[in-house]
DNA sequence: GCCTCATTGTGAGGAAACCTCAGTAAATAG
DNA sequence: CTATTTACTGAGGTTTCCTCACAATGAGGC
């Protein structure tokens, strides 16, 4: 009997609703508190669809992503000069200063929910799920 | 850089999708077809509350969810005999048959999402799931 | 037997995080 | 210069879960 995919789940929606409340204090929600670490990490200007893709969301999720933060003032659209349909989204400076303490407050969530496993099953997971997802 | 949390997410996305094409053929959900599973695996009349403890949600998430499969008859509520204020569901006929085809259609759905795993990975990672879970 | 307190399920209401489909505007191919 | 493709977004929907409040019932103390 295979339940690996339901405990797959249960851990996704328990990290969720950790992570939500670690980062509700500022207002923000899970999803776009990841996008923000996306665009903070990419540190110069990313397209809408290149974030989807790293969010591994489609293009017409991450733009409702993308106006949660804008309506923060977390990031701003830019038109992209190379291709005037594109947007290129860019962290403003409040983004950067809150998405440090975002960080810190996502990286202890990470770390709180994944305490309880040793140092090498915490690596296998990571390696794992990477051979999950990176060949579709 | 810790990015576990991320991948555990868009995991479980890629398999809800997943299972959920697989089950959206008998018009039921995902999370029906979960409950549908336990009903049927515990074999017995099991309380509202102590599926949602199985699913691991609150019980008026389990109502829901029986609601769902009470409205497609392949669940009844039916009233405990041995308290008056809780309710137990059983499948009916057409829920064990019904079910049966599910489990089938899931198993595939979650065999092909795990086949890029060795048998040794796909072990480990329901133990690590285990261990994450199992204590809150 | 009562009175209080806890428990069980559910109505009401809502939020998060996705999706598809269709449309506009711009780039690119033929 | 038409035809196709690509990049985003408006509109609308779905799934899955939550909290809060409440009625009915059970259970423990006096």
């Amino acid at each position: 009997m295979d339940e690996t995919a339901d405990l797959l789940m249960a851990a996704a929606r328990t990290l969720r609703r950790r992570y939500g409340d670690a980062t509700a204090r500022w207002g923000i929600t899970p999803s776009q508190g990841r996008a923000l670490r996306i665009v903070l990490a990419v540190d110069e200007p990313i397209r809408l669809s290149a974030l989807a893709e790293r969010l591994r969301i489609v293009p017409r999720s991450a733009t409702e992503v993308v106006d949660g933060l804008e309506g923060h003032d977390l990031v701003s659209r830019r038109p992209d000069p190379a291709d005037r349909r594109a947007v290129c989204v860019v962290a403003t400076e409040e983004g950067v200063r809150l998405g440090r303490l975002i960080e810190e407050a996502r990286q202890q969530a990470a770390d709180e929910f994944l305490q309880p496993l040793p140092e090498e099953d915490r690596a296998a997971l990571t390696r794992i799920l990477h051979t999950l997802l990176d060949d579709r």
